[in-house]
RNA sequence: GGAGAGAUGGCCGAGUGGUCGAAGGCGCUCCCCUGCUAAGGGAGUAUAGGCUCAAAAGGCCUAUCCAGGGUUCGAAUCCCUGUCUCUCCGCCA
């Protein structure tokens, strides 16, 4: 959520900067609801003032064992007045909330303006894809011929969009895990936590994935025996939604939290699985185990002080490619472009890694600041050197996303023979093995 | 699932209808005193928003004592609904 202080000082300049992102503000809208909101608001303090001014003489009166009935008159005549004038600000300030809920973070300076994918900006270059002397195979055709990739079990179990991993393949999904997780606690200073994988309106909310992306999520539905006040008495929603990554429960852990100022950056590590509906990416990437309903991510997550989170953007990102690195995966940094960036984000690096079976890059980790946005909306703070408290910037990017790297190890690893070789910083993973299958 | 207790400022904790944004303590900040890893004295110390002001400072005002409703001229305080925490019992990985 932006700063609405801001849109009140500079419209224009909040309008420019979101047109590069293809977003056009509805500048009218808003003055139309900020100049009913002063209006209002001006009215209802007002009144609210005069009633704790008459109601405070109420009680001065009575101390004094004198009769206060014409000074109660007086509030009563205005209560209906007062009453109207809250709901309409109750109202009023809703609109508003709703309006700004939807706005996009604005892009950092340093980002690219662009349209699409096609205008992000190759950043580096790491590794070289590895000449193969022999027909290549994706990993759907290696991994069925060993028999430790089973995508129609998966898909009577459950349905499309899941996969099954039997044997060394799922020992190795379990070993990448592990690896990232070690990594980035033992070398990086991240402490690792465990997190619930169902959260709450509120924690999406908090993260940006609600209002505007419910269809994305699974939801269970839910109702509290709580029952909202009004006409239409009805349950309150209760409802719960499967995380679509590990960034909602971590990143929520400070939300309405001011957190001391010296135990910045809070650096969180997780992996988790991440449940995504997958709705409007109908038909793309099918085959496979690129786009799933659900997967497996380590995810860092930074809490920082707003002057340093751009620093820790590149730290960040680099951490993450290191996993990259470690596993001689081959891979380029993107900067993305503003038109090309997700709904939160200021500035964000993908990384895409080499796959052999499909001869591109492919998305593999997606590294953010996201500057004050998630913070204002969870009012997640920290105490500045004046010991007042102030919005702090939020970091996350995956490191790595866990089924995807086991597809590029399983296609970029692969041999003539079908099997696949472990890389080295597996193996101690693994039990020491060297080879799968043949 | 059953029974009970609780939720107040950074922390502890008082406050059961009026002048309470909230005593007191701790912590923190500044000043004074003290020549010393201590103690004492004084002042200050919530957040968000509105109005005023060229701006800052300042001033005035509104809201906030878990959340949402209600009663009342007036609610931290009374009533209702919920959430969370703790204790005991049951169940359970």
């Amino acid at each position: 959520m932006l700063d609405i202080q801001l849109l009140r000082s500079d419209l224009a300049g909040v309008a420019q900067r979101l047109a590069t992102r293809g977003v056009t503000l509805d500048v009218a809208a808003f003055e139309r609801m900020e100049a009913s909101r002063k209006d209002i608001q001006k009215q209802t303090q007002d009144l609210q003032a005069n009633r704790n001014q008459l109601s405070k003489q109420v009680g001065q009166a009575k101390g004094r064992g004198e009769d206060a009935s014409a000074l109660i008159a007086e509030v009563n005549a205005q209560a209906d007045k007062l009453k109207a004038l809250e709901g309409e600000l109750t109202g009023i300030q809703g609109e508003l909330d709703q309006f700004l809920a939807g706005i996009p973070n604005l892009p950092h300076a340093s980002v690219a303006a662009g349209k699409s994918a096609d205008d992000n900006v190759e950043v580096r270059r790491i590794g070289t894809p590895r000449a193969f002397d022999f027909k290549v195979k994706d990993h759907v055709d290696l991994g069925e011929a060993l028999g430790l990739l089973d995508f129609n079990t998966a898909g009577k179990i459950a349905g499309a969009r899941f996969s099954l991993m039997k044997g060394a393949l799922a020992r190795m999904h379990r070993a990448l895990a592990q690896f990232m997780l070690d990594v980035h606690t033992q070398e990086h200073g991240y402490t690792e936590v465990y997190v619930p994988y169902l959260v709450n309106a509120d924690s999406m909310r908090g993260t940006g994935q609600l209002p505007k992306f419910e269809e994305d999520l699974f939801k269970i539905p839910r109702q509290s025996t709580e029952v909202e006040a009004g006409a239409d008495a009805k349950p309150r929603d209760a409802s719960l939604y499967l995380i679509p990554t590990a960034e909602v429960p971590v990143t929520n852990m400070v939300r309405g939290e001011i957190v001391a100022g010296n135990t910045l950056p809070l650096k969180y590590v997780c992996h988790s699985p991440c449940f995504r509906s997958e709705a409007g990416s109908y038909g793309k990437d099918t085959r496979g185990m690129i786009r799933q309903h659900q997967f497996d991510k380590v995810e860092l997550v930074q809490m920082v002080h707003p002057a340093s989170s751009y620093v820790a953007h590149e730290e960040l990102t680099a951490h993450a490619e290191s996993i990259l690195q470690r596993l001689d995966l081959p891979y380029r940094t993107m900067l993305l472009c503003t038109g090309d960036m997700g709904f939160s984000s200021a500035k964000t690096y993908d990384l895409e890694v080499w796959l052999p079976g499909q001869n591109a890059y492919r998305e593999i980790s997606s590294c953010s600041n996201f500057e004050a946005f998630q913070a204002r909306r969870m009012q997640a703070r920290f105490r500045n050197d004046k010991n007042k408290p102030e919005l702090l910037h939020t970091l996350n990017g995956s490191a790595l996303a866990v089924g995807r790297t086991l597809v590029a190890v399983m296609e970029n690893y692969q041999n003539s023979d079908g099997s696949i070789t472990v890389p080295t910083a597996l193996r101690p993973y693994m039990g020491g093995a060297e080879r799968i299958g043949a």
